[in-house]
DNA sequence: ATTACTAAGAGGCGAGTAG
DNA sequence: TCTACTCGCCTCTTAGTAA
């Protein structure tokens, strides 16, 4: 972040309150002063300083001085919102995935009949034998993930190796096409974080999407 | 906004960002401060005051420090993210209004003939002769108009009274029962700002959304 | 390597006040 | 009244350095 905008926050979130991001608004140094719990002096030179750096629009006047805020000055704002809803989004709000080539190997992993019999018991389907992946941003992943019960899946031993236990977090899965109840899943031993969420259904994802490599899904909660 | 906030939101960010809002993230002051562009003594000393405020919780060891957020200062990024949100309302939000009693007067004046022309050529419908009026938080409302164009419907002189101009904004009108185009309309003498915007439709909105006062119609952007 | 103390210097703050 | 200047005070910053 710039460092001028927390210089500046207050005064721009109150400009930005008062004259509703676009409106010219008619204040004083004195109520401005007041409102922000600072000396009319230091509120006259912030101003000043903010119309220099190209913040603000100001007029002086014998009542007082007329304020609004230029491009730059809701640029910092914007900037500043939308960093902050992408560090915090909110339960309900999906997270979107794009969809990217896996090993391939996942398949021959969920189709497993121990596996399978757990999915179907613990979530309520038998899994397609193939995953989806899908790259996510790491931030709102994790957000996300924080907020999820998980629901473990036990490893066993097969024939010729081991299969570790799954975490998986049941969600919604929707693109333009369909939508579909599904689950995250997430081998236990993997080196966290990753920003690739490993996804499974009743169905055969990308056909019941029809996707191909760069798509978008959305991952959303289970109500 | 609290002045704690504007002093160390740079650091929240930092760590926030890292640390993804619920992870300890392990970093040094060394590294934090260079990428605060600020030196290693004053973020060790602001970080100190951060843990005293109860902001975060801090762990120094050999390699350097262990932070996390606490709830607090999760609350304070999520009140200023609430806040942005609150000011700067994008052009695809719909924003909400609540059904509100009106004098009963819109009706007689959007009746009108001479205006029920003007409609049906500039808006594309007939108006029901009756208007329905939804409170509307002031700020996310002027957003809104901000960036529409308005239609300048002419006024006109009646037999007992004269007809004035009214600013018409084309929107989409939804609620859960319903969905329906339609248009805002500001008679062009109203004092503004006002927080009750009036609208119209070829329907009965009334009737159609199934609506009582108290209730919540959106407000939405025509494509 | 680190963190964090001390101390000096930079710079922000507000009282006084001119216009 | 208002804005905004000067100037002293005091807080915040950073260099040096100990642990």
């Amino acid at each position: 972040m710039d460092k001028q905008t927390s210089r500046y926050l207050d005064i721009l979130l109150a400009i930005a309150k008062d004259g509703s991001l676009f409106d010219t608004v008619s204040t004083s140094t004195v109520a401005l002063a007041k409102q922000l719990k600072s000396s009319q002096q230091s509120t006259s030179r912030k101003l000043v300083e903010m119309e220099l750096l190209g913040l603000i629009r100001r007029r002086t006047n014998q009542r007082g001085i007329t304020i609004s805020l230029t491009d730059r000055g809701v640029g910092q704002l914007t900037y500043l919102r939308d960093e902050l809803i992408q560090i915090i989004t909110s339960e309900k709000t999906p997270i979107l995935g794009m969809v990217v080539s896996g090993l391939g190997e996942g398949g021959y992993y969920v189709g497993q009949e121990r596996y399978q019999t757990q999915f179907k018991k613990m979530l309520g389907f038998s899994a397609f034998p193939g995953t989806l992946n899908l790259r996510i941003d790491i931030t709102q992943f994790k957000h996300f993930l924080h907020q999820k019960k998980q629901i473990v899946i036990k490893g066993f031993k097969g024939e010729h190796r081991t299969f570790g236990p799954l975490n998986c977090i049941p969600v919604m899965l929707r693109n333009k096409k369909n939508s579909v109840e599904g689950s995250l899943i997430i081998p236990e031993r993997t080196t966290h974080p990753e920003d690739i969420a490993e996804v499974i259904a009743k169905d055969n994802l990308r056909s019941l999407f029809d996707i191909k490599d760069n798509d978008k899904v959305e991952i959303g909660a289970i109500e």
